[in-house]
RNA sequence: GGUCUCAUCGUCUAACGGUUAGGACACCAGGUUUUCAUCCUGGCAAUCGGGGUUCGAUUCCCCGUGAGAUCACCA
């Protein structure tokens, strides 16, 4: 019998206080990974540069993973068997494995000043040849006290490698090179420290950006002299900014995810979004729950190429989650997005509102501009009359003749429901032989002032009739005047 | 510049070597006999170029071209 080896993935970000759309996507398919095949997923923090690293940004991480849904095993907030998973806490780890390499002569102190390697630097660049440190390997290397870089001694070669998702890769002797595994701060580097960690916390898939795809090789290399396993690799290809020719990043403007959040998108669009943005699973759907990608995901259909950052796409998205939600579900997550005024609404009446405003919301944060006048009278605007293409046809006087007969027969109704509002319009549409385009367009901006608002009757029925007709009072009243 | 990678509508993408190259976003037009939105219908729009291989190429190979990534005591 052969046991399939279980499958362990990790999502390792550095703590620079910022997670964009990019960022998030490698963790998501890192995660989707590991739920898909019943695995474990682990994060873990990738601080060993004290210079970038930015105070809260742990925190920011987990806060942005758990609103997204994306829960982990083991990790910085669980901890588990291969704790601690913050990589300045395991230093003594990297230093043993240094040290085996050291052993084996696979790693030297590197007697060099940073000057001095930058002027051999400068000699390569001058004779337009690639920079190669090993060409300038000290012969006899002092015995490494700590306080200068440690190199790893590398082994030229070439390499072909298979990637999940870029297919089979190859590079030549060319790229392989010596690099730092231990800084003179005592801090290991990423190129040493993720693979002496994969390695421990039994990392089975590593899946990371394409930035890497270039370093592949010297890790394959390092693995080798380290004789590990190498797990196995998935590269995914970048998001790009809006122009499509950069990888997306904080200066071209990419926002972070809570922003997203704030500005009202829901979570599961984002996923669902950042999923599809270079994935698919081979059918017409474009939309899929957190479960669906759960079951449906695989690394052998990630696209190859990058993928444009597409805003409208993101929106249409949003309204497609927000308009299947159910609306008690909906009622309790636009909490912080109502209007000042609906404060001191109740419940029900604010349920109400948003049941019209549902199917009109992009984002959560529509909902405030979208819904003000139910809860508050807003300041009257003559140009939505004069600027309306019925309505400009009409003279004041007869505005106010149209507006008056409305109050007239508003107050008859004996129940004000919406469907008795709508027989009362559609008696009025006769009575006045005005177009419904016309009349109703008058009423509407009598009673509500916006440009826009849901069905007639409806936005009247919630708002009342009181309410109304003082409206359509002080909407006379200002016609009047002018 | 060296190295690596990628290439289908404006955008995201589908298509065992055989399809009128499909879907979605955006845009345009119409409908749902009131606005906005939703919803429905229709329209516009693509295989980077050149060579091969093949009866047949979006698909496989080669050469161009374009784009991206990388060449740190950053990850």
């Amino acid at each position: 019998m052969v046991l399939m080896s279980k499958v362990r993935t990790r999502f390792a970000p550095s703590p620079t206080g910022f997670m964009h759309v990019g960022n998030l996507r490698t963790g998501l398919f890192a995660w989707l990974v590991a739920r898909h095949a019943d695995g474990k997923f682990i994060l873990r923090l990738e601080d060993t540069d004290k210079n970038r690293e930015v105070v809260g940004s742990a925190d920011h991480i987990l806060k942005c993973l758990e609103t997204l849904g994306i829960d982990t095993d083991e990790g910085l907030d669980k901890g588990g068997p291969f704790a601690p998973y913050k990589q300045s806490s395991r230093l003594d780890i990297y230093k043993r494995w240094a040290q085996k390499l050291i052993d084996s002569g696979r790693a030297y102190a590197d007697p060099y000043t940073p000057e001095e390697v930058q002027e051999f630097r400068n000699q390569a660049k001058n004779k337009k040849q690639a920079f190669l440190f090993r060409n300038h390997r000290p012969e006899n290397p002092p015995s490494w006290d700590g306080t200068t870089p440690l190199r790893f001694k590398s082994d030229p070669k070439s390499y072909n490698w298979h990637d999940e998702v870029m297919g089979d890769l190859s590079s030549g002797p060319e790229v392989i090179d010596d690099f730092i595994i231990i800084k003179s701060d005592g801090y290991p580097t990423y190129n040493f420290a993720h693979i002496v960690d994969d390695a421990e916390m039994q990392i089975s898939h590593v899946i990371r950006g394409q930035e890497f795809i270039s370093s592949q090789p010297n890790y394959m290399n390092l693995y080798e002299a380290l004789e590990l396993v190498p797990p196995i690799f998935a590269t995914m290809p970048h998001i790009l900014n809006e122009h499509g020719n950069k990888k997306l990043g904080k200066r071209d403007g990419a926002k972070d995810v809570l922003n997203y959040i704030q500005e009202g998108y829901l979570p599961e669009t984002l996923l669902s979004f950042i999923a599809t943005l270079g994935w698919n699973d081979g059918t017409e759907q474009e939309i899929f729950t957190q479960k669906e990608l759960i079951e449906k995901f695989s690394l052998s259909r990630v696209q190859k190429s990058g993928a444009r950052f597409d805003e409208k796409r993101l929106l249409w998205m949003n309204g497609q989650f927000i308009r299947e939600l159910p609306l008690s579900d909906l009622y309790q997550r636009v909490g912080a997005f109502w209007p000042e005024s609906a404060k001191n609404s109740t419940d029900d009446y604010r349920m109400q509102v948003l049941s019209l405003a549902q199917d009109r919301l992009k984002t959560l944060s529509d909902l405030a501009i979208l819904t003000n006048y139910f809860f508050v009278d807003t300041e009257p605007n003559l140009l939505l009359i004069s600027g309306n293409k019925q309505l400009k046809k009409i003279k004041p006087a007869e505005q106010v003749q149209l507006l008056e007969t409305t109050k007239a027969r508003l107050s008859q109704i004996k129940e004000w429901k919406a469907a008795d509002i709508q027989d009362c319009l559609n008696n009025l549409l006769m009575e006045t032989d005005q177009k419904p385009g016309t009349l109703f367009s008058l009423i509407r901006i009598a009673t509500t002032w916006a440009p826009f608002s849901p069905q007639l009757n409806d936005t009247m029925g919630l708002i009342g009739r009181d309410v109304c007709l003082r409206r359509i009072d002080q909407a006379i009243e200002l016609i009047d005047k002018t």
